[in-house]
DNA sequence: GTGCCTTTGTGAAGGCATGCACAAAGTCGG
DNA sequence: CCGACTTTGTGCATGCCTTCACAAAGGCAC
């Protein structure tokens, strides 16, 4: 697997001042963080007590310094010659990701892709729970999904502050991206997940992540041509 | 000092050798050019001519150097004084990713995720096709989605090389992801975009990209508790 | 043709991330 | 309690990416 990490995954709007509190973890490193969990939660499944470096690297298909270096960044959690405390390490990493605290998420546009993301389970596994699904279409308003009854988008302010979302997932079509975007942060919210094919302008102070399946095809076609003109790599 | 060889000296061996054809384009660069590409195609639709460096940028949500630096690689396809011709990058840009060919991509898994990539338009948009659909449930296989019959998973192989599917989407559930993968490269792919919260175990020279809305929202969790802790950002 | 103005393309510097290699720390059998 | 063995945590070197800053290039008015 070419294990490119592309930039784009680590770029937020918020600069970083360092800090005595700020034990500064690097954005590569959080990026990562959720992947060493899930390969722990795969071991703590199969009742695995400890864990060494070079496995548990293997498992998030990672180089082993890299995760060592990683996981220093959180605090020194393993024991020479043994390794890691599978369930110490999930608490310490859920801990700094913020996932023992209970996370409401809302959910804007709830077409094709809406609908797939409020069906998905892997969702509320980690501490995030579908508390809204928000759609401008008078026809799709009311349609029950995954236990969730669909409003109007004009009660998002509404639902967001009564239901203390923090985090927002925009799946509208590109053109009301960017007006959703900012009315959601008009109400207050600084975390934004966009599926649509803009790029929103946002206040400082505002993390967007994009998700956007095109441009990720368009890498794939970009290395697949090349491997086509044979060039060599 | 040891007389084995310095591993950078054979690094240098393996290294990307230079040739006429191998303009070496860079990875966060190559990320990036589909997001010109975008902002480009937006250009092009309201008539504008010719754009500077930082009016493309400030499109496109980046700094005005780096995408100069960016551009450059494809060649020197600017005017001083004046700036880029849209029309005329559209075609550097798309020629570069490989978007002047037809690609065939058939999705793997068509439940509520594999659906909404199949009925997605932007899809199709950029030389994407859509070449098969195919899921392992007998209940599934036989529905017509977006104009596509939804065949059997034993097919995938003979799908593949029959319509030359060069790109694959895996959207199964993730313990079928491996196993998956595993089939499409044996029948030849090598570039595959995946769904599923695996990594997934793959040969030299061949891709895999990821999408994990899991991880993103994770992310968006720490700095959002961060945020909350009162940590200067 | 000349001179002014705009904008590109890139050299250079700084910052960040990666991965090697190893000393230090800890385990464990006896 | 010791000595062999394992594995962590990290200093360091290297290379990539970003950003600044500016000389050179070209357009345009006259
Ligand atoms: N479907 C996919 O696989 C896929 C993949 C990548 C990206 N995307 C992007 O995700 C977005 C959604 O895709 P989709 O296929 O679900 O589209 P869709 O048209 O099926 O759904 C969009 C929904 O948003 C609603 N909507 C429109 N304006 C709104 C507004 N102002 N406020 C609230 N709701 C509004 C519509 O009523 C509709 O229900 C699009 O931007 C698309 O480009 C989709
Ligand atoms: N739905 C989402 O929003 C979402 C978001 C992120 C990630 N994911 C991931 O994407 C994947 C698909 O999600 P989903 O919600 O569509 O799940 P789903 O259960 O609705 O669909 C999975 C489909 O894959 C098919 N399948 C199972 N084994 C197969 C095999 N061996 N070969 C071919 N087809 C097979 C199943 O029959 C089913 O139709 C999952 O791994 C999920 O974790 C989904």
């Amino acid at each position: 697997m070419s294990n490119r990490l592309h930039p784009l995954e680590f770029r937020h709007v918020t600069r970083r001042i360092p800090q005595a509190r700020d034990r500064g973890i690097p954005d590569a490193t959080v990026a990562r963080l959720p992947l060493y969990l899930r390969a722990l939660n795969g071991l703590a499944e199969r009742g695995t007590p400890t864990v060494s470096s070079e496995d548990l690297a293997a498992a998030a298909g990672v180089n082993s310094a890299k995760l060592r270096k990683d996981l220093s960044h959180l605090g020194s959690y393993g024991t020479r010659g043994v390794g890691y405390d599978v369930q110490y390490l999930i608490y310490q990493i859920s801990r700094e990701l913020g996932l023992t605290q209970d996370w409401a998420v809302a959910i804007v546009g709830v077409g094709n892709l809406g609908r797939a993301l409020a069906n998905y389970g892997g969702f509320v596994s980690r501490g995030f729970r579908i508390a809204g699904l928000l759609d401008g279409d008078p026809q799709v308003v009311g349609d029950r999904i995954a236990g969730l009854t669909v409003e109007h988008a004009d009660e998002l302010e509404t639902v967001i502050k009564r239901r203390g979302v923090s985090i927002v997932v925009i799946a509208t079509p590109a053109s009301a991206a960017q007006q959703v975007c900012d009315r959601v942060i008009e109400a207050g919210v600084t975390s934004i997940l966009n599926f649509a094919p803009v790029v929103l302008s946002v206040p400082d102070g505002v993390d967007v992540r994009k998700v956007d399946l095109s441009i990720e095809l368009q890498i794939l076609a970009f290395h697949e041509q090349r491997k086509a003109d044979g060039v060599v790599m």
